[in-house]
DNA sequence: GCAAGGTC
């Protein structure tokens, strides 16, 4: 045998981290059938880790079901996928399996979670075809540490068979309800000749669709929202130089209004009636997990949340930051704070300030997950701004200033703002006026991108007079909500569990994609295709499209995991509900197709600005759905 | 050509 123990990882950058922190930083680098591995000596036996890029093999049709023209979507309910190699995965298991005859011990090194496990034994299945008498355990670790990893090395498991069969039973059910009803919708409107692309599809995924029914949910709202007028009495009113803007609301009462307004023109000064202010601690942030993250670029940044995951993946890769895919917001204790903090009090503008929060000594931040896997966001090198500038780009630089500064905040003060308030008399009417003011910085000194906007009020007392420089009456209409923005559509798929840290942002993505909706502004605006492929669906089988269908699904395979239900009892029962939905889909499929069609030729048509078409503000989205349904009756 | 989940 040539290696002791052959250490399989699940990225790269693991595998490498095991053979410098167990080889003490002596290592060498080889191919395996392509595939980058490090050979090394541990406590005198010989070594060699290996990084995977995430699973191997995936599950797929027989080849006769994957004709979509010659197959009813119906029968995949019926059938069992198999396992396959994934495109691109073929040297992996080639390099696995050329391992698996140098050596007696595989040590299963995958990151710490359900998900780990899976693609545990998707390694333990390619391996022990070629070595059937290879022996596997399982190294338990839940950060990329010295410490940690020689930890697991001393506590080697047993891998969880039942873990790995609940990733395998969500596989199964995924692509067989998500196939069944995308194929059953795409074959219905080809069938009737829409304008459909070819390549292009019509998409149903149990985490895409409830993500789109929360964005058109808020576009029913919208519409469903009666305005209201109501009056309001704006003054500008001076006090020692100041001039501060009061108004009082006066209800939707016009002639009232008109009349309150008289009565105040009539005085030249106001008087103060109240004068309050109060101190209000602001907590700094806690350590940022991915979804915060993308979250954050989306409000403070403007820059999407697939594409800030990209970047910080990229930001990783050259070691600015820490591993970006992750759930946990507490800082490990093996973490050196003040180490990371130093770094940076070489930058020229906050570099006091970091020496000022370190010689206090730091009290970090602490949220409430912990993934066990890795830890919160942060950076890992100092770089600087012309530097990374020039080697990654604007964007770049802001999603790592955005870490940096992210993280200093974690190990901030709190901040202190003031609210002020003062009321003032004027005829009949109470005018009113709000102030904000930060008494202390705290983290905001770090953090700008929270740093809430300044309106202080003048000081005043109770018995103030106030001269009116202006009086004006306006007319305001109440407000509809607003479109869902993404930080808080990130934050319904977490409260009802559609997706993953690392896949949230492909759900919307995939929305985006296939045109259900857009986002601009910051905001998720449905195209009149996804609002009426909502609306079909919720109109025939809405269990299809809530979004506790995920959080279902969820709770049933856990089931699996906790070994409290066979994983094929659970794929049945699964199939067996979705199959239910699948005939009430088809049975009205004619009807929904009709409605279809008409917005798809809207959202792909094809003269060229197709975004004319997408977007409410050019046409308005009710005003283009209907004249499409005119053009067809 | 379908999904969602890893990862690049």
């Amino acid at each position: 045998m040539l290696y002791d123990a052959v250490i399989v990882a699940e990225k790269p950058a693991v595998a490498l981290a095991f053979a410098k922190f167990l080889g003490e930083g002596k290592y060498r680098r080889v191919f395996v059938e392509g595939v980058p591995s490090y050979v090394f000596h541990f406590r005198g036996g010989d070594y060699l880790s290996i990084g995977l890029t995430g699973h191997i093999l995936d599950f797929d049709f027989p080849r006769e079901y994957n004709e979509w023209n010659a197959v009813d979507p119906k029968k995949l309910f019926f059938i069992d996928p198999i396992l396959v190699v994934r495109e691109g995965a073929y040297k992996y298991v080639k390099a696995l399996k050329a391992l698996a005859l140098k050596t007696s011990h595989a040590i299963l090194a995958l990151d710490a979670d359900v998900e780990g496990e899976g693609i545990a034994f998707e390694v333990i299945r390619i391996m022990s075809q070629a070595n059937p008498n290879l022996e596997f355990k399982r190294a338990w670790f839940s950060a990329v540490t010295k410490w940690d990893i020689l930890n697991a090395m001393q506590n080697l498991r047993e891998p969880n068979e039942l873990w790995a069969k609940k990733v395998f039973a969500r596989m199964v059910v995924d692509l067989t309800v998500g196939a069944s009803f995308t194929r059953l919708l795409t074959l219905a409107v080809q069938r009737q000749k829409s304008m459909l692309p070819l390549g292009k599809f019509l998409s149903y995924g149990p985490c895409q669709t409830p993500v789109l029914y929360l964005v058109v949910k808020r576009e029913l709202e919208r519409e469903q929202f009666k305005k209201k007028k109501y009056y309001v009495i704006v003054a500008e009113l001076e006090a020692d130089g100041h001039v501060i803007t009061a108004s009082a609301n006066l209800g939707e009462d016009k002639e009232k209004a008109a009349s309150a307004l008289a009565l105040a023109k009539r005085e030249e000064f106001a008087t103060v009636v109240l004068s309050e202010a109060s101190i209000v601690e602001v907590s700094p942030p806690v350590p940022l997990n991915t979804i915060d993250f993308e979250s954050r670029a989306s409000a403070f940044l403007n820059i999407r949340p697939k594409e800030a995951l990209a970047i910080a993946e990229k930001l990783y890769q050259y070691g600015y930051i820490s591993y970006p895919r992750t759930e946990t917001t507490i800082y490990p204790p093996t973490l050196n704070l003040s180490q990371l903090a130093s770094m940076f009090t070489s930058w020229e503008d906050i570099g006091w300030y970091v020496t000022k929060i370190l010689q206090k000594g730091l009290t970090p931040t602490r949220g409430r997950e912990d993934d066990k896997a890795h830890p919160p966001i942060h950076p890992t090198k100092v770089a600087s701004r012309a530097g990374l500038l020039r080697a990654m780009g604007e964007k770049a630089w802001r999603v790592y200033e955005l870490v940096v500064r992210h993280f200093l905040a974690t190990l901030s003060e709190k901040a202190q703002v003031e609210k002020q308030r003062v009321v003032a008399r004027l005829g009949g009417v109470e005018l009113s006026a709000e102030g904000r003011r930060v008494v202390y910085p705290g983290f905001y000194y770090v953090y700008y991108y929270a740093r809430p906007e300044e309106k202080p009020l003048p000081y005043l007392v109770e018995g103030d007079r106030l001269r009116v420089r202006s009086l004006r009456l306006e007319e305001r209409s109440t407000q509809p909500p607003p479109y869902l923005s993404e930080s808080e559509l990130l934050a319904l798929m977490k409260r009802y569990g559609i997706g993953t840290d690392a896949t949230m942002q492909d759900h919307i993505h995939t929305n985006i994609e296939r045109k259900y909706f857009v986002v601009r502004e910051r905001r998720c605006i449905p195209t009149p295709l996804g609002k009426t492929l909502i609306l079909s669906l919720l109109e025939v089988e809405p269990r299809l499209v809530l979004p506790e269908i995920r959080g279902k699904m969820e709770s049933l395979l856990a089931k699996v995991a906790s070994g409290e239900r066979e994983a094929s009892e659970v794929v049945a029962e699964i199939k067996e509900t979705f199959l239910e939905y699948y005939e009430n889909v088809a049975a009205k499929i004619d009807a929904i197709s009709q409605k279809l069609v008409p917005v798809i030729a809207e959202v792909y048509r094809p003269d060229g600005n197709q975004q004319a078409g997408l977007f409410p503000r050019n046409r308005g989205l009710r005003g283009g759905r209907k004249k499409s349904k005119k053009a067809k009756e």
